[in-house]
RNA sequence: GGGCCGUUAGCUCAGUUGGCAGAGCACCGGACUUUUAAUCCGGGUGUCGUGGGUUCGACCCCCACACGGCCCA
């Protein structure tokens, strides 16, 4: 540990030990505000009379973090911040008496309560008198600079609380949109009459998706589970079961690489309507994009870097066969897998692992067709093998009744109406195997017998949708990287951090004295 | 997985053809009863990410590693 900090945390520790000797508690039970510093701000303005007049307002109580300390002898001038703002406290030593020494022992980060009465200053500032202090915590370590904030990324992430103190203007607003985002689309759904449900997140198959599970033991059971990729398959099953319409918004888990817009663990959003097809999904998602962005920006405009982005139904809607050629030349009815191969090589496309058709035509537009899909636009009608619970497209083989949503390049929905009949879901599910034992490391998704036999009981038609929660989040609220819309993105652990991280032996000195 | 960049005081950042480690804020001491990045006077508090190497001498050059970021896959 640096002497530099012991020497900080000496100090505190001091000055800790001098409000103790003082007979305060520095960490009370509970203190009682009149309200909070925005509202005492806006009810002291509201009081005020025209005239200046300003002794409606007294002796309130607020609370807040010290944020900022101006200390000019007998008085001295502190901001305390709390999660509606700031408000500026006048401390004096005509109006605390012997109260004004605890000023010694306070420091940046302190929690303190303060009693007194509203005015303005002189340069017209709204401000508390104060009358009486209380030491509501006293903060033991010492916060990031005042002006610069907390810049360090990795420590913003991994302490996120001092970078919620410390850039409380600039991030704490993404998160109160965040949590808005999650409200509107659940006031959207129950409006329309969708029911939420709680399905596993301790799963025996890790199905509903092409990706790499987390998995686990339960030991009572002794028998393997896994984390959820997905909440698809659970969801249907509720469908068959006769809900009409259900959804789920949860923590799904996939085991795979992190970056700008993937973590380990996210939220995802999935709906299923019974007799809805993947175009009335497609009505409704555009309707509900367009009605959160103006629930959480007042607009269903939003600006990113350069772009604005409008999410005004109808979004533009083209067919993924059209848009792939249009953007690379390559009609895929055309090419077997082979010369799609090498087409794709040609174009740059790295295929020196071998991999399947899907798996190509995906990192095909993931090349020239996404990227250039900046306004909200709809993707429809994939190939049958990259979407093996979507039902066929009607007169055309090989492809299935599915859209993807993206904007800003981003992926941000993806929709079928969903495969209902369970010889042919089983057949997919096989084709699916097929492809895991021809590619190695490809992921597939995974047979789920129970599932298939709930589909043999009879699945209406059904419309289905996933939004990803985060990317969403990202959208409406600008942020480039997922991090930034997750309180606590994925870190890995600092050594020494965790006593679980790595279970090393370590040779025991015990025994001796 | 590959490439590039970063890691220096509590925080934000400088720095050096390789020669005693710097600033602002914070902190400590002093002055100051309407300040607001308060001001004024005095004080630098550091394992320069970690471990090796080269060198008379390394924060700087070399190697490895750790963590993070960006780009690519």
């Amino acid at each position: 540990m640096a002497d530099r900090e012991d020497t900080l945390l000496t100090n505190r520790a001091a000055k800790l030990e001098r409000i103790r000797a003082k007979g305060i508690d520095p960490y009370p039970a509970r203190f009682s505000r009149t309200c909070d510093t925005a509202t005492a701000t806006a009810m002291f303005e509201a009081n005020e009379g025209d005239d200046g007049s300003q002794d409606k307002v007294q002796d309130v109580l607020l609370a807040g973090r010290i944020t900022s300390m101006r200390t000019m002898g007998k008085a001295a001038f502190l901001d305390l911040q709390d999660a509606s703002g700031v408000i500026q406290a006048l401390l004096r030593l005509n109006n605390l008496g012997d109260g004004f020494d605890l000023i010694k022992d306070l420091d940046l980060g302190d929690h303190l309560g303060v009693r007194g009465n509203l005015m303005r200053t002189r340069t017209g500032q709204v401000t508390i008198d104060a009358v009486e202090l209380t030491v509501t915590a006293k903060g033991m370590r010492p916060l990031p600079e005042k002006w610069h904030g907390l810049r360090d990324v990795e420590t913003r992430y991994r302490q996120r609380y001092l970078d919620l103190i410390a850039n409380q203007d600039e991030i704490m607003p993404v998160f109160v949109l965040r949590s808005k985002v999650i409200s509107g689309i659940r006031r959207f759904l129950d409006d329309r009459g969708f029911l939420e449900v709680d399905t596993p997140i301790l799963v025996p198959v890790a199905a509903g998706a092409h990706a790499k599970p987390f998995d686990t033991h339960h030991n009572a059971l002794d028998q393997k589970l896994y984390l959820r990729i997905a909440t698809e398959l659970y969801l249907k099953r509720l469908i068959i079961g006769g809900f009409d319409k259900v959804y789920e918004i949860g923590r799904v888990f996939r085991n795979e690489g992190i970056d700008q817009d993937h973590n380990p663990e996210f939220t995802l959003l999935e709906s299923y309507e019974a007799y809805a097809d993947y175009i009335q999904v497609m009505d409704m998602v555009e309707q509900m994009v367009a009605t959160i962005a103006i629930a959480v920006n007042g607009s269903a405009q939003v600006t990113i870097g350069e772009n604005v982005i409008d999410f005004t139904p109808p979004w533009q809607r083209v067919s993924m066969r059209e848009e792939l050629e249009k953007r690379s030349g390559i009609d895929l009815e055309s090419y077997d897998d082979e010369a799609l191969r090498r087409r794709a090589a040609k174009l740059g496309i790295d295929t020196k692992v071998l991999e399947s058709r899907g798996r190509l035509i995906d990192k095909l537009l993931s090349t020239f067709v996404e990227p250039h899909l900046i306004q909200p636009t709809f993707v429809l009608d994939y190939p049958e093998e990259m979407s093996p619970l979507a039902k066929a497209k009607p007169d055309s083989p090989g492809y299935v009744e599915r859209f993807e949503a993206f904007a800003c390049g981003m992926e941000i929905a993806n929709s079928y109406s969903e495969l209902n009949d369970p010889v042919v879901q089983r057949e997919r599910f096989e084709g699916q195997e097929q492809i895991r034992a021809l590619y190695e490391d490809e992921e597939v998704d995974r047979q789920d017998e129970d599932f298939l036999t709930a589909m043999e009981y009879g699945m209406p038609p059904t419309g289905g949708l996933g939004v990803g929660i985060d990317r969403l989040v990202m959208l409406l609220a600008g942020q480039r990287s997922i991090r930034d819309v997750l309180l606590f993105p994925q870190m890995r652990t600092l050594k020494g951090e965790s006593a679980e991280a790595e279970p090393e032996e370590e040779p025991e000195n015990e025994a001796t004295e």
